[in-house]
DNA sequence: TTCTTTTCTTAAACCAGTTCAATTTTTTGG
DNA sequence: CCAAAAAATTGAACTGGTTTAAGAAAAGAA
């Protein structure tokens, strides 16, 4: 079941048999159906999450309980709120999955040994991050400079089987406008 | 010159004098006079960059030459744009100096042989990512969920002393709006 | 299948923020 | 110190997107 997260770390950093067994005793994996949440608005952030399969997003709410989704998470990628996790304070970000989804966690106890006996981690976490700190720039410089249809139009033509996924209200809620405005968009002409 | 990168650096993983040594070995120092570019749209990111003084941003532009600002950095930051640098092709974006600053840099040709000779950096530069990520993260929040005028509260409450270094049609470019509808923020009340 | 919940659509009134253009204030360089 | 450039302000007309509310369609559960 972890083979989809030894995969992803070998595309970056080899790792050894040994390291990857290592690797395996330190993880641990968590089936979600869809709409269970995997960290929720209150709780501390103790887990670093991988998804092995299905979908997860990352959401704030407000007094009149507004949802506004800050990321979705698919096949691959990794999901933490490092401020919670780093800091141990209870988190105001909700993670939920938007449909069934498999969870490949490394706890916080574990992390740093886990480090320690497989230094190439830093590396391979080192190159995590930075890819994701480059596509939320990119996500900052489009939201500045698009307006909300070119937004809907460029995402829907990059990731169209991704578009089919979701439930269009957390499309919209992603790319900072209304349901209503999704709609009157896609009546314009598809 | 190069001491506030070693002093950065060691907060986070202390370095022996050897490693010091080697670090220093790999780095280049560039003064930048206020106003001058580190990156011009179209040429290649060749470099890590750490500000030991002053303060840079990065903006995008479009056709019409209108400036986005994507990011300021200032002392003790690291600007880099991460996409241009691995991909080795030419950036959109342009990195230039707000004013006079001090550039400590690190060259793509040396990079991987540093992380080889001094493996914990690998450890400095996934923490450095990370929070740069948790920021970013933080600031598609706040553009999501708070209006301009709050935006501009918020950030010139927060840091009113780096408010004070910058043209304020920059913080309205950063803030994301315009810089006549910050005077209609301002007219209202400080 | 039927009932219930969730999601999507439509339209009118509205508003946060933009655009444009003219003027004033501040900063900079020689 | 002055001239020129850069930055900030003001106001009127405008627009991209929101709000509210109601109804239609689709998806789930039993």
């Amino acid at each position: 079941m972890q083979d989809a997260l030894l995969h992803h770390i070998n595309k970056f950093t080899p790792l050894t048999e040994d390291e990857e067994d290592i690797v395996l005793a330190c993880t641990s994996v968590q089936q979600l159906k869809k709409k269970e949440f995997l960290l929720k608005k209150g709780q501390v952030c103790t887990t670093y999450n991988f998804i092995a399969g299905g979908c997860l997003r990352c959401f704030s709410t407000d007094d009149e309980d507004n949802e506004t989704i800050l990321q979705f998470a698919i096949e691959n990628w990794w999901m933490i709120d490092y401020s919670s996790f780093n800091t141990r304070k209870p988190t105001h970000l909700n993670i939920q999955a938007v449909e069934n989804t498999v969870v490949i966690k490394i706890h916080y106890d574990v992390l740093e040994t886990l480090l320690e006996k497989v230094p190439k981690l830093e590396r391979y976490f080192r190159i995590i991050a930075q890819r994701a700190l480059d596509a939320s720039h990119r996500r900052i410089e489009y939201v500045y400079t698009r307006s909300g249809e070119e937004r809907y139009r460029y995402f829907s033509k990059s990731f169209p089987q991704f578009v089919q996924r979701i439930p269009q209200y957390m499309l919209a809620s992603y790319l900072g406008f209304t349901p209503e405005f999704l709609s009157k968009i896609r009546a314009k002409k598809i």
